[in-house]
RNA sequence: UGGGGCGUGGUGCAAGGGCAGCACACCAGCCUUUGGAGCUGUGGAUCUUGGUUCGAAUCCAGGCGCCCCAGCCA
């Protein structure tokens, strides 16, 4: 970041400013919370990049702490999972925690409320927990549990430890306010009793374990962390989170929420996104249309891209859907092709086939054309593309009768081939159909590399590959997952409105230089888009994703006149 | 319904009492050996009502709308 930049200001930013000018802090410490529960997507880039350049602008440190505090939901899988995804955006930690790490510590901390009376060991069932806490207009009602005495709490606590009591029977909860107008102030439960599964980190060990409510604050404050930042829906809990806090007597750290991220044309809830792995609508987690990290890198999208992305879209505390603040995924996807414009190779590639014979060309002649690697940066170099009589073209870049505004191959037009020849439409050959299955064509000798001496002009430019030198590829074409572009609306109205074209497969034929490619490699097939070679790809049959389209004005004017 | 939060072009974010601006999208044009990229330009917004003020997107009050909270989820 150089000094012309504006350094990127908001609330959040602003706020740590100022707690470091009046000394509440004198260090900036983050950390990124993640619940190792499921795969990361592109809703949870935002915190992950708030979190670590807050904490790096300003000399911190970033914690990646776990939130393991429910053993039936995670697994040792995801923490992995998340590290590796974390690392490829970039982001950096001093060191990876995990709240069970603490759990020895906060038990000790939780009887410490016990002993100042502001805790309890509560026997009501589920049930009459929550008819008790009261409604949003009415108070609830004390627990007959409410006021034992400090010494049977604290046997009753250590008790639930040691696994004397079955699961439900028994809870601690924080001595607050039954009638508080904010519900989480009501007696909240700080433990629960759950004898299985075993824990991923610490096995059998532990019998009760701790909400988030009594967890992350107390961690937060064991890990002296300064600024707890997390998304608007735990507003509302920052009044306990402070209350415990302050009971505690331990360092205070400061809670800032902020309106977490989504996009459209697409879903983000964990649970959603499961279905459609689970019921095979997509191919996995790592789907290239799914909006994970993972589908994204296979799909070909960069780190730095969608860094970017998130870092334009702001923080904010807009508060108008349930999904936070919804980003247009064509936004998105102009990071992409801006970054990809810049560094990916360009190649020569055909996705639907149509076969041109140059008539007036020798049947056995070979030439080598000079193609530029990559216009947007010289340092790129150039490469030889084989030439001959039979070629393959666009099946779209072919018109028998051509609509208007139509420039490409027709009947008598002339265009020109990529770094090779102009050539003129002749005559065509059908099939039984009426379907033309080869175009016959004439080119100018004199125009080779593309440009004509006399000064003629072509409208248009057209790519190729030579017929006997093309790579056979497997292109996999991706298009939106959903055809709305809010697809949570509605009971399983996300399924109804799937897009039934989201991938489509075609045979194509690749420049032979595309024949020696590994996973993950990128480049531009010129005139279509951003491709990326997939990890199913291999030297006999090479397979490529489409990451995005390039923009097509053509497409455009042609749906404009429909 | 009680409590809390939020309302700026289609979308996202600025303007922190002084000319409402940027990006994406959209539209028009220029340029072009990618109908790509690039360049230029047009259109379009302060939820509403009232108040304070010379002056309000900004401060105040009311209204309206949307979002969050009644898990032993996070």
């Amino acid at each position: 970041m150089n000094s012309e930049e504006t350094k990127p200001t908001d609330f959040i930013r602003e706020a740590v400013a100022e707690d470091l000018k009046n000394g509440r802090f004198n260090y900036v410490r983050t950390r990124l919370p993640p619940e190792p529960n499921g795969y990361l997507h592109i809703g949870h880039v935002k915190a992950f990049m708030i979190d670590y350049l807050i904490a790096k602008e300003n000399n911190g440190e970033l914690i990646l702490r776990f939130d393991d505090t429910n053993p039936t939901k995670e697994e040792t899988e995801f923490v992995d999972a998340i590290i590796e995804d974390a690392r490829w955006l970039g982001i950096e930690w001093k060191e990876v925690t995990f709240a069970s790490d603490y759990f020895a510590l906060l038990y000790d901390w939780a009887v410490q409320l016990v002993k100042k009376g502001l805790a309890y060991v509560d026997d009501q069932s589920p049930e009459e927990v929550s008819v008790n806490r009261g409604t949003f207009t009415e108070p609830g009602k004390e627990s007959p549990y409410r006021n034992r005495s400090v010494e049977e709490n604290l046997d009753l606590l250590e008790r639930m430890k040691n696994g004397e009591f079955p699961d439900g029977s028994r809870v601690l909860r924080a001595k607050i306010d039954m009638s508080h107008p904010n519900i989480n102030m009501r007696d909240p439960v700080m433990y629960r009793i759950i004898h299985e599964p075993a824990h991923h980190r610490t096995g059998n060990k532990w019998k009760i374990y701790p909400l988030y409510d009594w967890s992350h604050g107390q961690n937060d404050a064991m890990e002296g962390i300064t600024h707890s930042l997390c998304s608007l829906e735990y507003l509302n809990h920052r009044p306990l989170y402070e209350w415990f806090l302050e009971q505690l007597d331990v360092f205070r750290s400061r809670q800032i929420e902020f309106a977490r991220l989504n996009l459209n044309y697409t879903v983000m809830s964990k649970r959603k996104l499961r279905r459609l792995v689970e019921e095979n609508y997509v191919n996995g987690w790592d789907d290239p249309r799914m909006p994970t990290l993972r589908g994204m890198r296979r799909r070909g999208y960069t780190a730095e891209a969608i860094v970017d992305f998130v870092q334009r879209m702001g923080i904010s505390t807009v508060a108008t859907s349930n999904a936070g603040v919804i980003a247009d995924i064509a936004f998105l996807e102009s990071r992409v092709r801006d970054d990809l414009n810049k560094h990916s190779l360009r190649r020569m590639a055909v996705l639907k086939p149509l076969k041109v014979v140059i008539d007036n060309y020798p049947d056995d002649l070979v030439e080598e054309m000079d193609a530029v690697n990559n216009p947007e940066d010289p340092n790129a170099g150039t490469r030889k593309i084989p030439f001959s009589k039979v070629l393959y073209i666009e099946q779209d870049d072919f018109r028998e009768t051509p609509p208007p505004k139509y420039y490409r191959l027709y009947p008598g037009n002339e265009v020109r081939l990529r770094y090779a020849y102009f050539i003129k439409c002749a005559h065509v050959v059908k099939n039984e159909n009426g379907e033309v299955v080869e175009v016959h064509v004439t080119y100018d000798p004199t125009t080779r590399g593309g440009d004509s001496p006399d000064g003629r002009k072509v409208k248009s430019t057209i790519h190729w590959v030579s017929a006997r030198h093309a790579k056979e590829a497997e292109i996999r074409m991706y298009d939106r997952l959903f055809t709305k572009e809010d697809p949570e609306e509605g009971e399983d109205g996300f399924l109804a409105c799937l897009n039934p074209n989201s991938l489509s497969v075609h045979t194509g034929y690749v420049e032979p230089r595309l024949a020696q490619t590994k996973p993950g490699d990128r480049f531009q097939f010129e005139r279509q888009g951003y491709f990326c070679t997939d990890p199913d790809s291999t030297d006999d049959n090479p397979v490529f994703n489409l990451t995005v389209s390039l923009k097509d004005t053509w497409a455009k004017i042609e749906k404009k006149s429909k």
